[in-house]
DNA sequence: TTTCATTCTATTCATTTGATTAGGTATTGA
DNA sequence: TCAATACCTAATCAAATGAATAGAATGAAA
C-alpha cells in the first residue's frame, strides 16, 4: 500500500562485488596458510590488489572478515555435497556413502582451506572455534555419524563407533591435500592431479568399504569445481 | 686468545636446566595452537614464568626458539618408536606394523602438537617447512613407506600406493587427538582419555588391516609418554 | 675473600599491526 | 544537470611485537 517512499537501497556497484570477492579469495588463502593471527590483512589486501583499508570498508573487523570468508567456503562445500545428493534417487545407502565420501575428498582436494581452518582454530577458549563448530561442522558430524551409523548397524561397515569413524574418514580423506607441499616433495607426487585425487579416493573407499570398492564402478566425475564459484567475473563488455 | 687452559666451560647451573624446558614446553605448546606468527614471545615467556628477554638470551631468536622446541618433540617421538622397536625380536613384519602404528597413535594422542605444527607449516615457500620435511619428516616417510610396501607386496595390506597409504594412516590416527576440543564439544567424547585412544587404535588397525586384526590380542600397553620425556634434547656442549 | 661467568630482569627501540579519519572519484537516480 | 551514495585511497594512530641494551643477582672457582 504504502508507496514505496522507502526507497530501496541503491544498487551495488558492478565493480564492487569483483572487489568483494577478491577480497575474500585472498582472505581464506591467507587465513589458511597463515592462521587467523599470522595473516595481516595488509597481506591479505595485496593480494587482492586493493589497499588495506577497504578491507575494513566491506567487512567492519578483521574477525567479521574471517567470518566472512568461512561462511562462504562452506556455503560451497554444503552446495556441492547438495548437488551430489540431489543427483540421487533410489540409490541404496551404501553407495550413497561412497559418493559422499568421494564428494568430500574431490572437495577437500579443490579446497583444503576448510580442513586447514577447522585445524588451525582447534584450539580451547576460542570463540571462532565456537562459532565454527555450531555453525557449520556440527550439522555435517550429525549427517555423517547418522549415515555410519545405520551402515555399521547392518553391517556393511566395520563396526567402529561413529566418532572414531568421522575423525578416521575425515582425516584419512584430507590430509594428503592439506599436506601437499609436503607431499610433493616426499614422494614427488602432486596430489592436487586429478588422477592423484581420484587415486586416493579409490584408496580410500577401498579401505573404508572393503576390496574392490573403490573400483572404477563406483567412481564419479570429479566435479571441476575448481575455480570460482561465484557469478563474479560476467564478461566486462 | 691464549690456551686458555680449556678449563672445562663452567657448569650450567641447576635451575637453568628446568627454566630452558619449562620454555621450550609453553613454545611448542603455543606454536602448536597459535602457529608460528600467532605465538608471541611474550605469551611464551608468560607461561613459562620468565621474563620475555630471557628467550632471547637461552635461545638467540624467535626462530631458533621454534627449531629448538620441534627438534625436541621429534626426539622424543623417535625415542618413543626405537624403544617400542627394541622390545620386538623374531616378531613378523605385519605384527610390527601394527604395533608401529598403535605407537603413533599413541603418541599422537599424547602430543597432537606434532601433527599440528607440520600441518601449520605446511605452506609454500615456508622455509621452516623445508627443514622440517628434511630433517625430521623424510625419514619417517622413508620408514614408513618400505615398511608397507613389503607388506603390500605379500599381499598383507590393500594394494594401495605406499604414499596415499602414508597419508591415509597419519591423517586416521592423529586428526581426532589435533582437533580433540571439536571432538569434545560434538560427541561429548574426551578422545584424551586412555580408554577412547584404546578404541581409536583399534579401529584404525581395523580398518586398516581388516577385521579382528584390533582386538586385544594385538594391543600393547600404551606407554603413558604423556609428561616430560626429556633428558633433553642435549644442550649443545 | 675476590673474581667472573652464568642466569635473569627492567627498560627501551624500531617495526608492524588493526583500525580510523578525511578526502577523492564515479555512478546512480531525480 | 545535480545532489546522494557507493566505492576506494592516502595518511595516521595507538597498541603490539621481536629484539637489543644495560645491569642486577647468583654461585662456583681462585
Amino acid at each position: 500500500m504504502t508507496i514505496s517512499v522507502a526507497t530501496a537501497p541503491r544498487q551495488q556497484r558492478p565493480s564492487a562485488n569483483g572487489t568483494r570477492d577478491r577480497i575474500l579469495d585472498a582472505a581464506l588463502d591467507l587465513f589458511a596458510d597463515r592462521s587467523y593471527e599470522g595473516a595481516t590483512t595488509r597481506e591479505i589486501a595485496a593480494r587482492a590488489g586493493v589497499t588495506q583499508p577497504l578491507l575494513n570498508y566491506h567487512f567492519h573487523s578483521k574477525d567479521e572478515l574471517w567470518t566472512s570468508a568461512v561462511d562462504r567456503l562452506f556455503s560451497q562445500f554444503n552446495q556441492a555435497l547438495g548437488a551430489r545428493r540431489d543427483g540421487l534417487h533410489g540409490v541404496d545407502d551404501l553407495s550413497i556413502a561412497k559418493l559422499m565420501i568421494r564428494e568430500f575428498i574431490y572437495f577437500s582436494a579443490a579446497h583444503p582451506q576448510l580442513h586447514r581452518i577447522i585445524t588451525q582454530e582447534c584450539k580451547a577458549d576460542n570463540t571462532r572455534m565456537d562459532w565454527l563448530v555450531q555453525t557449520h561442522v556440527r550439522p555435517l558430524y550429525d549427517t555423517t555419524v547418522s549415515l555410519f551409523s545405520q551402515l555399521v548397524a547392518r553391517g556393511e561397515v566395520p563396526a567402529i563407533a561413529p566418532t572414531n569413524l568421522y575423525y578416521i574418514l575425515t582425516g584419512a580423506g584430507a590430509t594428503m591435500f592439506v599436506l601437499a607441499p609436503e607431499c610433493r616433495r616426499l614422494s614427488g607426487i602432486d596430489p592436487m592431479d586429478p588422477r592423484a585425487i581420484e587415486a586416493h579416493a579409490d584408496a580410500v573407499v577401498e579401505i573404508l568399504f572393503g576390496p574392490s570398492a573403490g573400483t572404477r564402478a563406483n567412481r564419479t566425475a570429479p566435479k571441476q569445481s575448481r575455480g570460482a564459484v561465484t557469478s563474479s567475473a560476467k564478461g566486462d563488455s
